[in-house]
DNA sequence: AGCGACTCCTGTTTGC
DNA sequence: TGCAAACAGGAGTCGC
């Protein structure tokens, strides 16, 4: 499931090969996804010119000098860049397709997603979606440290984990970072969130840059395959530390992992380890 | 304002 | 073995 490191994966991966690309046509072969996909984009991205791919929180922004296509990949959404010639398959829900130079044929940006938790969305130029109003700091920038943690969570009564996935307190923590996160700074994902000391916070807000940055460097690897129609990377999946191994040993004390559901989520951690 | 519950969807896992 | 029910998950929205 793509969470932070996986959308900018995705990113850097895109961006090589799309920008300063010129779009030719946009082929929606469903009208919405999770939202109805607004008329901006099939109307206005046709002729113009890729700028750059951004991203801020789990979205990717393509912009255009008419607006930004907006994309989100929900919990099963890819994105690839594939010669144009290849066959759709299912749940290949958008092309975004290139005109080819002489000789080569072109290429399509096409939008996979099973579940359709994802969405294609229109920010016209100078505007700012409304989704992207009131998001938290960026894990990995400067406004993001314990002390911002610590400030923001007095008097919050919820989890500690569902504040840390709260994406007005932070965006991109996901489920599974998470609960590494938690795991690595030694704090129970089941205490409130107001009651977690500052010096506890800064290990937290560590755990989470160090995790972050380590994810993003293995997606990176797999960064030269983008191009090819295989499947998404596990890249990240034998590092993790709580996540899924509910009920196997501890990876420090040897105990065996907790698990239950907070906050609708399930939620693995250590008893012993986590306090 | 904060917070828990509910919702979307479908592939995979679990249970009988 | 086969089928159906349960589950997973990002995050917006609703209601208390």
């Amino acid at each position: 499931m793509p969470e932070l490191p996986e959308v900018e994966t995705t990113r850097r991966g895109l961006a090589p090969h799309i920008e300063g690309r010129r779009i030719q046509s946009v082929t929606l072969r469903r009208p919405d996804l999770r939202w109805p996909i607004p008329p901006e984009v099939a109307r206005d991205l046709p002729g113009q010119r890729i700028e750059a791919v951004r991203r801020r929180a789990k979205y990717l922004l393509v912009d255009t000098a008419a607006g930004s296509a907006l994309l989100h990949l929900g919990m099963s959404g890819s994105l690839r860049v594939l010669p144009a010639t290849i066959p759709v398959s299912t749940h290949d829900h958008v092309d975004i397709a290139f005109a080819g130079s002489a000789g080569k044929p072109g290429r399509v940006l096409r939008f996979n997603d099973p579940r359709r938790f994802g969405s294609l969305l229109w920010q016209p130029l100078g505007e700012v979606h409304p989704l992207l109003r009131g998001l938290g700091p960026e894990p990995l920038s400067d406004d993001f440290d314990g002390d911002y943690l610590f400030d923001l969570s007095r008097g919050r009564r919820a989890p500690v984990k569902t504040f840390l996935m709260d994406q007005a307190v932070v965006v991109g923590v996901g489920n599974i970072y998470a609960a590494e996160s938690l795991f690595r700074a030694g704090i129970s994902p089941l205490r409130a969130a107001g009651k977690v000391s500052r010096e506890r916070y800064a290990a937290l807000a560590g755990a989470v840059k160090a995790i972050l940055t380590h994810a993003i460097a293995r997606g990176g690897t797999t960064l030269r395959d983008f191009l090819s129609p295989d499947g998404a990377p596990g890249y990240f999946e034998q590092e993790l530390s709580a996540y899924g191994r509910g009920g196997e040993p501890c990876p420090r004390c040897g105990r065996p992992m907790k698990q239950a559901s907070i906050g609708q989520r399930a939620t693995v951690w250590c008893g012993h380890c986590q306090r």
